[in-house]
Parts: C-alpha cells; sequence; structure tokens
DNA sequence: TAATATCTGTGGTTATAACCACATTTTGAA
DNA sequence: TTCAAAATGTGGTTATAACCACAGATATTA
C-alpha cells in the first residue's frame, strides 16, 4: 500500500516534523495502511486495541449500539482525521463504542500504545505526544459540543442546534452534511421518523429548505 | 494560599516529576489558588481562558445550560482532577460550558496556552505534556461514557445503565454518587420529578434501594 | 433498462416523559 | 429549637416523540 507522504505532511500529527522525522514516526509506530468496504466494522465495542487511526480516504462513523439495539453516532470523522487514539493511548481501556465505514475508507494505523516508553530525547516523539494533545484536545471538544446539541429535550430544539453549527463552521447558511437521515437521528439520539417529519414541519414554515443532505437556512429576512 | 506540595507530587499531572520538576512548573504556569464557594461560577460559557484548572477540595460540576433554560450536566469534577484543560490548551476556543462550585472549593490554576511554545529539552516540559496528554485522554473517555449512557430513550434504561457503570467502578453494589436528585437528572438528561417517579417505581419493584444520594442495586439473587 | 434494495416521508396510535401544582421531608441558619 | 429555604416525591394532565405499517422516491446492480 502507498502512502502519499506530502498530504501525510500537512495532517495535524504531524506538525512541525521535518519529511525524515515523520518517515521514522512512521517506522517507529509499524505504519500499516487497510481498506475496508462500506459497512465493515474496523472495531468493536469490548475489543482493545494498541493503534490509533488515520481515515486517509472515505469516512468511517464513531457509534455505540446499547443492548435495546440503539444506535448513537457519536461523530462522523472524514479524511484527514483521526480516531481511536484515546483507546490506543490508554491500550487497557475496552472500547465503548464501534467505528464503521461510511463508504470505502483507507485507513492508516498506527502503534501508540508504547508512546509513554519511547525515548522523550528523540525530537520526533516529543513532536509527535505534542501533536497528539491537540488532536486529543479537539476530540474534546467535538464531543462536548455533541452534549451540547443533545440537550434540548425537543427534536426541534437539536436540529436548529446542529444546523446552526455546521452553519457557523462552514460559514455558510447553505450546505451539506456527512450524515443521511437514519445517521442524523441517531446523532440527535431522536427517531428517524419523527425527524422526518419535523424537518418536513420547518420545510413547510419556511424555516429551511432540504435536499436529501443538502441544507439551506432561511433567515428571518427574505 | 498554601500548597500542599505531597498531595499534589502525587498528582497524575505531576507524574514522574521530581520535587524541583514540579516546583518549576508551578512556578512557570503562574500556579495560582483561589477559594469559591458553593453557587460560585467559575467559569462562563462564551468566555476564553489560558488556565486550566485542579480541584485541591470540593467539588465543581460541568454543565451547558441551553437558551431554553435546560441544564445538562456534562461532568462532576471531584479533588484531585482537572477541568478546563481543553479550553486553556486551545485557549481561542470559547467555552461552551459553565464550570459551578458544587460545594465549597479550593481551586488551583496553572496557565498552559503557551504549553506548546515552551522549550522542550526541559524535562519538566515533556513530562507535564506527556501527562496532559494522558488526562486528556481519560477526560475524552469520561465524556464519551456519558454519551453511552444518555443513548437509551427510557429514563429506567439510563437509571440502570448509570448505576450498573457505577458499581463497577466502585467494585461494589452499595455506593454513594456525587449528584443529588436534580443533578442526577441533568446528567441523565431527563425531567427531575419523572426520575423521581422511576427510582420509586425500581425501589417498589425491589430492584434498588435508594436513600437521599446513597444506592443498592439488588441483583437477581437475593 | 428492468429489477431489487435502500432510503425517505407520512398517517395514525400509543407509550412515555415533560410539565405543573403541591405535599412532605430534609437541611441549614438564626 | 424554631423557622425558612431547599430538596424530594406524588398525582394528574398534556405535549411529544417513539413506534408501526406502508407508500413513494432514490440508488444500485444485473
Amino acid at each position: 500500500m502507498k502512502i502519499n507522504f506530502e498530504q501525510l505532511q500537512k495532517n495535524r500529527l504531524f506538525f512541525t516534523m521535518t519529511k525524515d522525522e515523520t518517515e521514522t514516526a512512521l517506522s517507529e509506530l509499524h505504519a500499516q495502511v487497510s481498506t475496508f468496504k462500506k459497512g465493515a466494522r474496523l472495531l468493536h465495542a469490548g475489543d482493545k486495541t494498541k493503534r490509533m487511526a488515520l481515515v486517509l480516504s472515505g469516512s468511517v462513523t464513531i457509534e455505540t449500539n446499547d443492548p435495546w439495539g440503539n444506535r448513537t453516532i457519536l461523530s462522523h470523522v472524514s479524511a484527514g482525521d483521526f480516531f481511536a487514539e484515546t483507546y490506543a493511548f490508554l491500550s487497557d481501556a475496552p472500547l465503548l463504542v464501534d467505528v464503521v465505514a461510511n463508504e470505502p475508507s483507507r485507513i492508516l494505523f498506527l502503534t501508540i500504545s508504547h508512546l509513554s516508553e519511547l525515548n522523550k530525547t528523540k525530537l520526533w516523539v516529543i513532536k509527535l505526544i505534542t501533536n497528539l494533545l491537540h488532536i486529543s484536545m479537539q476530540k474534546n471538544l467535538m464531543l462536548s459540543q455533541r452534549s451540547t446539541l443533545i440537550s434540548p429535550k425537543t427534536i426541534r430544539a437539536r436540529i436548529t442546534a446542529y444546523l446552526h453549527v455546521v452553519a457557523v463552521q462552514k460559514n455558510s447558511y447553505e450546505f451539506d452534511i456527512p450524515f443521511d437521515r437514519q445517521q442524523l437521528a441517531d446523532y440527535l439520539n431522536v427517531e428517524r421518523t419523527a425527524l422526518s417529519k419535523e424537518l418536513g414541519k420547518m420545510q413547510r414554515n419556511g424555516n429551511i429548505t432540504v435536499k436529501k443532505n443538502h441544507f439551506t437556512l432561511h433567515t428571518l429576512e427574505d
């Protein structure tokens, strides 16, 4: 499997690292690329792992499935982003989540369970840890953000909260979301058909326009 | 304000650090202790901060309050644990949460916004970053865990999920929880009186015994 | 292009949790 | 110890989301 170094260098994980350092890191972390079909389960709840993962292409969802069969989507991870870094670093902690390929995807795995033990006089190690800290903090923010979206009790309020966050992130009132209906429902922790109904209402009221996963928000002034 | 070095040394943030290194760190990070009364708001949503915080005594809750006045409790932080490290490290990111003193509390603040720029040949800096990484990862796990608790749609299922997690953590079927009723309701994202009713039912059914915030779980076999 | 599978929306019903008002208990302060 | 304030529980009502069944639309594959 080929890795595009140019692209990797731009990734936050290798921030400030030279080409040599990046290559050393990849080698020391036993870099390995795998491909997965849509729907494939990359990691299972209950498993332990020593490897963090970077999405090279495609995307995955991080989800939990409770004993009653309810799926909850914690996040959507697209190309250039990471997952499982928490469980890999704390390699004793069993996964609370499943990771599922959202589309055909290429994933780069890096073994980081031994990171704390690596020789910290090596510059690449220090840089990697610092970058990983940054990534972990960002993840934290994402998880907190989702909590704020789930906070309201009504479907309507969750939808508007979500759409406004996305609008701010994309800096536009018109955008695509990375979820289909079922996934959005699972992300907002609501039932799919109830979500569809509410989106229908909002559209009839002129609040939004929806076509598939393309949304347009209508502000008060035309 | 006096700081108990002995106690600090045991904290994860100063793991593997010598007394000298710890003192250097405290000084370089402009360590500062403040006290707060019960109910005091230590940090406000929307603020930015450069300082992470360690609870020396007492406890705080991390919560979000949406425009409709719904409170959601993301976590309970007790003595020895941290908060705001994410926002302090990513010092441009405005807080999505409020932090409120749960009881009279002493808090140690440490300025870490400049952490990435510190000289990484200093051993204490490297150790601190590594320890911070560990702390951040743990936080991540906590947030994921809460998401799994909120996942079920019924109050009953959320309660049992929560109680089982606590039982595992405390390694006992009898334990205190750190929340009063309103806080537990806000943590599980349900309405207080509905929570009370459900707890009443569970008690009448013989599933649990509740007295204030002391719980006993009754398994199937007597 | 047909045929099948997947995704999405709608109506109707039901279960359930939010909400409100208030009684009771517990706590804390004077 | 008394009193006020805060916390907790209970009954009753209502709003709302889950649930179910199904139709129509869209995408996928042969």
